[in-house]
DNA sequence: CCCGGATATTTTAACATTAAACCATTGTGG
DNA sequence: CCACAATGGTTTAATGTTAAAATATCCGGG
């Protein structure tokens, strides 16, 4: 195609490691959302009820730096939680500004349901690899994920 | 299947890849979507003016596939573009069913702009890695992204 | 005490995303 | 020709997603 001329050798590994990169790791979260839809779940959803269970109530600024997504985006999808009474707020008794949110009982043991499923499941997807496989897997992503902050943004210096 | 007598070691390799792997390509697709707003481009946006770029007009199915994306989500993707002007919609004469995206020229002008940009911040984003890093990376991502189909669905046996 | 800056959350607008229902066209078997 | 399935596209309802504006609270001077 008429692109620039330096179809140079490190351009193509480049962009064929992002495009496999990329494939896999959709492949992997559809694949996930498809196993937690049985239950009415989402992925996002998922991923705040695991991080209250393993690490207790946090707010939602919190809950937003550790999965990465933006404060109106974790407000919603509490709220959505909350709906169901899987998740309770709480407005913190020191600071007013901090909303606690916690598991309710029933948000607790739907978790002790999934999870030893959702665990099979990525263990079953990950299984085309081997062990050597999966920790070198491992050790190239760290290596491209390291670096870089992702939810603050970046000058475009070019 | 059970989890319970399998020894952790096994999970806790697939689950970090798993989770370093997702976690990476998040990270990537952030950034490639930074650049691109710079255009006041979407990701998704980008792959249907690339791949139309590159492979020429095609209907919304054919996109669909070729992006993994749903048809209605082809539906909205296309129609933002057409607002810009970007794209043209146009029914077959031969089969009406069938409705062509082509590239307008503002559209292959835009491409022709931020492609060249576009490889350089892909590659800019893998440097962390080296030739035979980026190989291997593909290799093992390719492992795991056959055999499914993904956009399909599955039944829930279990 | 009042003001302004910092911080946490919510709201809003725009786009993405899917599944499911619906519409239009085509092709086929009676 | 006529039902009718198959195929491509659109619409709808629900959820996610972000950036940016708006709210609410806290905190540190003056």
């Amino acid at each position: 195609m008429g692109s620039h001329y330096r179809g140079n050798k490190e351009e193509k590994r480049a962009l064929n490691a992002f495009i496999n990169l990329t494939r896999a790791s959709e492949s992997l979260l559809a694949r996930q959302g498809r196993r937690l839809s049985d239950a009415g779940l989402t992925v996002s959803q998922w991923g705040v009820l695991e991080s209250l269970y393993h690490l207790g109530p946090l707010c939602q600024k919190e809950l937003g730096t550790k999965l990465l997504k933006s404060g109106g985006n974790i407000t919603m999808v509490v709220t959505n939680l909350e709906k169901r009474i899987l998740v309770r707020r709480r407005r913190q008794s020191g600071d007013h500004r901090f909303v606690e949110i916690q598991l309710t009982a029933r948000g607790r043991k739907l978790v002790e349901k999934l999870l030893p499923r959702h665990v099979d499941g990525i263990v079953a997807d990950m299984h085309a690899l081997g062990a050597g496989e999966l920790e070198e897997l491992r050790r190239l992503c760290r290596k491209l994920g390291t670096a870089e902050d992702d939810t603050g943004k970046q000058k475009k210096g070019e």
